[in-house]
DNA sequence: TGAAATGTTGGGGCG
DNA sequence: ACGCCCCAACATTTC
């Protein structure tokens, strides 16, 4: 009786799971197994806040199989080639993921196992597009989004998910589990030592019910209002659908075909979803983007080096309002805004002058959504060094930005509570505020806030002439 | 998925 | 009544 083990990664779903329905098809009986080994993943071993979703989405997919998900700790080939010894397995299974590291350590995982005459096969469960199945007419990868985008569309999305297996009466029976030894997933140490994580617990629910429930409320109320709702932070009419997409608890083609089945137009939605595409074919083409600037021009940028003032950034006391909610609600809940975030981002990236790569490792080790690809995409754009970067001179002026969209000022009321009573006229640049403005709403500045890092005029001029020595 | 500087227009106050 | 100036309001250009 031929046994298949099913290599569970960044797929811990068991709905459109292509490696699962495979393995399914072919074996009799079917092993879910997950193996940690960050190390693997290096130098992008995942940070403090994807580790504590993690633990708590392998404590769910635990359940829905049934007390049976394998976890062992250890580099995976040997831990592979161990269970095979142990279980007589016949096959192995597992959906590709698309960072450098892990590409290169599945092909030799994958050489090792078939030069063993073991069966090793791979499927996609991540994405709409493979990245390697998708060139422009010159038969090269896509540098710009929006042509990118209209092939896709073109082509048309996949939006026909592949159906929960029934895998119950399949998976190894209860006794063959028990003989095999399974590592207790607190015994990983994916949660924080000391506990930072209330806020977050509060937030989300790490589950694949709670992804159905947000995808459907999501579409259900808040997809109407998306294309001007999305830029409101304090509305916080977004999906929030990011770190289920990046463990893998919901799919890509998923979503497609959620929103096909409503009547709603999901256009500029669908278009963030054709941004995450973007950044894996990006990465997936261009491997060095997460350390290195995309524009070889930024090679020489002169990035200033001041530790004060990132950590002041990271903690949320720069004295910018909106800069400072942002990086608060980031702290404290895993997750930023997306508007808040590009200007968060170029407050640290133009204001600033620190280097991009800073604030890329810093959200790596707070997102709870933090992907490799869509990360490093991100703050490239931002910083305006990549393929498809916003332009170097565009600079967001954050009280401008908190005006526009934060116009009642509750989003940094929520955040900062300590300028929670200033009136909105002076919420967004409490250092112009009159004094007995100030004074009235018990704001100290320079005591109970701070004044800001820099003067915006003046750090914007600096980041403009600093451009002007590279371009 | 900007912002600031600069240019243009048109209404209204005023001599 | 007319021209002049001021300055919003909007448009265009530039970084």
């Amino acid at each position: 009786m031929s046994l298949a083990i099913v290599w569970l990664r960044r797929d811990l779903r068991l709905s459109d799971n292509p490696a699962l329905a495979k393995a399914l098809a072919s074996h009799p009986r079917v092993l879910p197994v997950y193996i940690h080994a960050p190390e693997e993943e290096a130098p992008w071993t995942p940070g403090a806040a994807s580790r504590w979703w993690l633990h708590h989405a392998l404590a769910d997919l635990t359940e829905q199989l049934d007390g049976r998900l394998l976890i062992r700790r250890g580099g995976a080939l040997e831990t592979l080639q161990v269970l095979i010894a142990e279980t007589g397995a016949a096959a192995v299974y597992w959906n590709r993921l698309y960072e450098p590291a892990v590409i290169e350590r599945d092909k030799a995982i994958k050489q090792a196992l078939r030069a063993a005459e073991i069966g090793a096969d791979s499927g996609n469960a991540g994405l709409l597009f493979e990245p390697w199945t998708v060139q422009n007419r010159q038969g090269k990868p896509f540098r710009i989004f929006t042509p990118y985008w209209k092939q896709l569309l073109a082509v048309g999305l996949p939006q026909r998910p592949i159906a929960v297996p029934s895998v119950d009466s399949r998976l190894v029976t209860k006794a063959a589990f028990r003989a095999l030894d399974s590592v207790p997933l607190d015994d990983l140490g994916l949660l924080p030592g000391i506990p930072w994580d209330a806020h977050m617990a509060e937030t989300w629910h790490v589950s694949r019910e709670g992804a159905e429930a947000r995808l459907e409320e999501f579409l259900e109320t808040e997809l109407k209002h998306y294309a001007h709702g999305r830029d409101l932070p304090a509305r916080d009419q977004v999906s929030r659908l990011s770190p289920y997409l990046h463990s893998g608890q919901l799919g890509p083609r998923e979503v497609v075909a959620a929103c096909r089945q409503i009547r709603q137009a999901s256009e500029p939605f669908l278009r963030e979803i054709g941004w995450r595409e973007f950044a894996h074919h990006l990465l997936y083409h261009f491997p060095h983007t997460t350390d290195a600037a995309m524009d070889t021009r930024f090679a020489t940028f002169p990035w200033r080096d001041d530790d004060a003032q990132l950590q002041a950034w990271q903690c949320g006391r720069t004295g910018v309002p909106l800069v400072d909610a942002g990086m608060r609600q980031l702290w404290a809940s895993g997750w930023m805004h997306n508007r808040v975030r590009m200007i968060a981002a170029s407050f640290l990236t133009k204001n600033l002058l620190l280097p991009w790569q800073a604030g890329a490792r810093w959200f790596w080790d707070t997102l709870v959504d933090a992907d490799l690809a869509s990360n490093s995409l991100g703050w490239q754009w931002t910083a305006g060094c990549g393929a498809d970067a916003a332009p170097y001179f565009r600079v967001f002026n954050p009280v401008l930005q908190g005006e526009k969209f934060d116009k009642d000022g509750s989003y940094v009321r929520r955040w900062v509570p300590e300028l929670a009573r200033l009136p909105a006229k002076w919420i967004h640049q409490p250092w112009a505020a009159p004094s007995d403005v100030l004074a009235e709403a018990e704001v100290r500045l320079g005591d109970s806030y701070p004044r800001p890092l820099v003067d915006l005029k003046a750090s914007r001029q600096r980041a403009l002439d600093a451009w002007s020595q590279i371009k």
